[in-house]
RNA sequence: CGCGGGGUAGAGCAGCUCGGUAGCUCGUCGGGCUCAUAACCCGGAGGCCGCAGGUUCAAAUCCUGCCCCCGCAACCA
């Protein structure tokens, strides 16, 4: 059998989650349960990035031991994806003694192979701030904080040798041109490296500034650079590079945010490469969710709680919006008004009202028992051609994550189907008493529905799931309703006459404002 | 000249790689149907495609300049 893997960002637990992590987590999610209705294999790593700085002066600020802190925010995480359901996922913690074990083991591998050096580093510290600020971070040469002066200071640190490896990694992505994608952010990661700036990367801090972290292997007076550790999940949830579930899920696809396109781009590809190790698949980067065009803060106060969003709208409809909303890569405007008219004309509208009309006229014309087709027509045929069309569009769509396409995809074939039972008018037929015909009519409807609940099960698991049920359909939604999706693709039927459906469908209510 | 993205109907977006009637969703106006969740279907109105030049028989699409918005800018999640 096929695999497939992908990952979401490690999310760091100096904050609780938000709708970006949510939004990260459902497209991994979707993904995931996409390769399985492929008939693959697949799940997908998440977790919570615990060490460095941050995390410490967080947990103060909350007057917790570090320690507890982490513990509480990551079970927010953790506990979070299910509700919005999520699952097929390994969660895992940067503080979990096998991946500190496996982080250790690639340190030691990386020094062993001689790419990682002592040296010195000097920079402007504010002790205030515990942190070394940049010239331009600078305000007239004072801690934006602090306004106070920060120190030159040394300090000896261990390097790796990442400029050794960029120029191959700038050939690399430059012959490979979805590696990272969409485009724009392949350009800028080239950018960065055109730049010709990116220097050795620091990957230890002394003890005597931060004791939060994983010790390097090769001297305990100095913990390991929160990055190179947190990178090092995607290999470790998989239990590291001898590990069975390595040799068969590795290399796989990276989800990310375009806040964090440089360690992905630039540093991970690098430390593969000195590991030895293959490169993943692509590196897929979308943008940020802004509310009325601006960031999400928490000093502006326009966070938005996925929690709550879901509780409001529900979990399919969440997820909907999510998926077709944003274009991935670009940012998009996330606020309810917008959110409301999505479900109301797409899911209540269009889709729910499609099964409402069709269960309802094959409950009054055909006591709920899917009829006989026979001979189709030309304008059966083409609702035929139009069902592999966009099932076609839609898997390889969903495939290269482009969700929005992919639904749009679909739904020009919702759309054909009210179009269809418009101009096919089976109440007319009924009255003429042209059963058969009739029996036709309501097949095509009937069958591509199907097809239809088949096909938004990775999106929508719940409903993909209920509509299944209401054409009669065993399903459920932590399982592939079908062995491979190709196989409907290819062939129209898969729904048996005889088979007995629901009397009426509301799956989709209309939200009233 | 730091890097990158963007400026297309009232709103949100696609099209730009490979020039040739400007497209989609929502909204709006008019009509149709009656199976349905006041839903569905058809039709209309609405755009000098940021500005100014250039190339071309022809430019939203290629080139040049300018204006405006947004993100990123070496240990920062």
């Amino acid at each position: 059998m096929e695999s497939f893997y992908v990952t979401t960002p490690i999310y760091y637990v100096n904050a609780r989650p938000h709708l970006g992590h949510a939004y990260s987590t459902i497209v991994a999610d979707s993904l995931v349960r996409m390769h399985k209705l492929l008939g693959k294999e697949a799940f997908f790593v998440t977790g919570s990035d615990e060490h460095g700085d941050k995390i410490v002066q967080a947990a103060e600020k909350n007057n917790l031991p570090v320690k507890d802190f982490v513990d509480g925010i990551s079970g927010e995480f953790r506990s979070l994806w299910p509700e919005l359901g999520i699952e097929n996922f390994r969660f895992c913690r940067t503080t979990d003694a096998a991946h500190e074990k496996i982080v250790q083991e690639m340190l030691q591998k990386v020094y062993d192979a001689g790419d990682i050096y002592f040296g010195e580093f000097s920079g402007h510290y504010c002790y205030g701030c515990e942190r070394f600020y940049t010239e331009k971070e600078l305000e007239d040469g004072c801690c934006p904080q602090h306004k106070t002066k920060p120190e030159l200071i040394s300090e000896k640190n261990y390097f790796f040798r990442m400029s050794k490896y960029l120029p191959w990694l700038k050939e690399y992505i430059e012959t490979h041109p979805d590696f990272i994608r969409p485009d724009r952010y392949r350009a800028e990661a080239l950018g960065m490296l055109e730049a010709g700036a990116l220097e050795d990367l620091c990957i230890s801090r002394p003890k005597t500034r931060l004791t939060w972290g994983i010790d390097l292997p090769f001297d305990t007076k100095y913990v390991c650079y929160v990055w190179f550790d947190a990178l090092l999940t995607y290999i470790s949830g998989l239990g590291g590079p001898q590990s069975q579930d390595f040799a068969r899920y590795w290399p796989g696809e990276h989800l990310v945010a375009k806040d964090i396109l440089k360690p992905h781009a630039i540093f991970w590809p690098v430390m593969l490469k000195s590991l030895g190790l293959p490169l993943y698949e692509h590196l897929n980067v979308h943008g940020y969710w802004l509310s009325k065009d601006t960031k999400m803060s928490k000093s502006l106060g326009n966070i938005v709680e996925p929690r709550a969003m879901m509780q409001t709208y529900g979990q399919d409809a969440f997820r909907y919006y999510l998926l077709r909303e944003m274009h991935f890569g670009s940012d998009a405007n996330f606020s309810e008004e917008t959110m409301v008219t999505r479900i109301n004309s797409d899911l209540a509208n269009d889709l729910g009202n499609l099964f409402s009309r069709v269960l309802s006229m094959t409950a009054k014309y055909f006591s709920s028992i899917v009829p006989k087709p026979a001979a189709k027509l030309e304008q059966d045929k083409a609702i035929v051609d139009l069902c592999v069309q966009s099932m076609q569009n839609y898997v390889q769509l969903m495939q290269v994550i482009r969700s929005a396409e992919a639904l749009e995809a679909l739904w020009e074939l919702v759309r054909a189907l009210n179009k269809y039972v418009d101009s096919e008018a089976p109440w007319a037929l009924f009255k003429a008493k042209e059963m058969e015909r009739l029996g036709t009519v309501m097949y095509v409807l009937l069958a591509s529905m199907r097809k239809i609940a088949i096909c938004l099960w990775p999106v929508m698991p719940k409903a993909s799931t209920l509509m299944l049920g209401q054409l009669g359909q065993k399903a459920d939604e932590h399982t592939a309703p079908v062995k491979t999706i190709m196989d409907e693709i290819t062939c129209f039927g898969g729904l048996d006459a005889g088979t007995t459906l629901a009397e009426k469908s509301n799956i989709f209510p209309r939200i009233q404002r």
